[in-house]
Formats: structure tokens, sequence, C-alpha cells
DNA sequence: TTTAAATATCTTAATATTCGTATATATGAA
DNA sequence: TTCATATATACGAATATTAAGATATTTAAA
């Protein structure tokens, strides 16, 4: 059931779908950073930051470049972070139709 | 964690990560569907296409509109398919190149 | 007011994900 | 070689997600 197309695209949509992802996301959006970076700007622990950098980069969506003991990290396809901010617009527009509230309150 | 702007980001492309959601996702596509649709074409049963609507419904990725017993839903964002077939083009991409890499390898 | 059709919801077991702690590995310097 | 730094991995507990079966709800028609 996972190596269908929609299979892989699932798990390809996955890496996107966690808020420390999406943050280390955007963090590379300005260029590639090394890990202890990443753990500095995100404030989440190095180990932690290692285990989505190690997702992110098993499923193709950054790369890595070693320069002594340093990892950098970067964005492997633009796409992706093309795809996450049309994701973001549509959360906004719904922010902003509806109130997040109201929605809760359907909910 | 969740009202973040990060983990309301999350929230919204959990509902993109999931191969059966994809699948229905791409069928109301082409245009607003019935449930009894859904499950035809799907081929999904139908308490889980429900269950699965559910989800898109409350986050609203999908709107519904009754019209005696049967309940039509359509995409609410285009700009959420788009998401998806940029993700989707990642993905194709990447297969693509490993393509190239497993011939290589071969040669 | 029964009945049927369409759809939604509840419950539960199986599975998957996430995080923290602890530990391991890799690289370069002393 | 030994040490320090940077980063990765293993493991387990807590939590989340999924699918199926059973049941409930809604609507319209008989």
């Amino acid at each position: 059931m996972n190596i269908t197309l929609f299979g892989l695209h699932a798990e390809l949509c996955k890496t996107l779908a966690d808020a420390k992802r999406l943050k280390i996301i955007y963090l590379l959006g300005d260029g590639e950073k090394s890990v202890s970076e990443l753990v500095r700007d995100s404030g989440f622990r190095q180990a932690n930051v290692s285990q989505h950098l190690a997702i992110l980069r098993q499923k193709g969506v950054i790369t890595s470049r070693r320069n002594g003991t340093t990892l950098y990290y970067k964005i492997a396809f633009p796409k992706m972070v093309k795809a996450c901010n049309l994701i973001r617009d549509v959360l906004l527009e719904q922010i902003e139709r509806k109130g997040k509230i109201a929605m809760e309150a359907r909910a």
C-alpha cells in the first residue's frame, strides 16, 4: 500500500506534517544551516533536531554537506517550500475568513 | 503547541498526508462528487470514506452541499490541490533521478 | 408512520509517530 | 592515542492515527 504513487505522495506530504519540521524547513529557507545553528535557532533539543533532519533527508527534502565535524543542511527541492507556502496561504485565508475561534466552535 | 502558526500549518499539512485522502482530493479535483460516487470511484468502504471526508471538512479543505439524502463534496481551496501537485512533482522528479542513478549504476 | 437509501459516528485494536534519555559515531586537534 | 566537539542513532513510553464493524442519523418516499 506504500509503493503506490498515492502512498509515496502521502509519505512525502507527511514530512511537512509536523510543526517542528516545518520550522526547520523555514529556517533552511534562507539558505543552508548547520545542525548547531538549527538547534540554536529552533530552540529544540539537538537529538530531536537530528531526528527530524534524518526524516527530511531520508525523504529527499533536504541534502547535507560536511565540513569538518560540521554538517550543513539545505533544501533539496524549492518546490517543497512553495507547497508549504501555498498551504500556509490557505491557513491564513481560513483564519481571515472565519476567525480561528469560529472554526473550532463548529468542529 | 497546536495553536501556534506552525502547529496549525502542520495540522493542515496532515490532511494531505494520507494516501486515501489524497486519492479523494484528486477525485474531487474534477468537480464536486457525492459520497457514493467517491465510494464507487475510490474502492474504499463507505464508513472509511466518510471518516476521511469528515477530517477534510473539519480542516476546511472541502465543503459540502446537500441535495435530498445525497451530500456533495468539493474542494474548498484550489491552492491545496496546487500544493499537492507541487509535492507530486517533487516525488516524480525524485523517482526520475533515482531511475537515472539506477541506470548509471547498472551501465 | 414505516421503510429504504445515503451518510455519519462510535468503539476498538492495530499500527505509527514523537520525544527524551542515553549512547554511539565521526572528525580534527593536542 | 586521547580528547573534545558535532552530530547521529537506539530504545522505550506516551500519544496519535487508521480501518473495520456495528450502529446511528437524516431525508424522502410509500
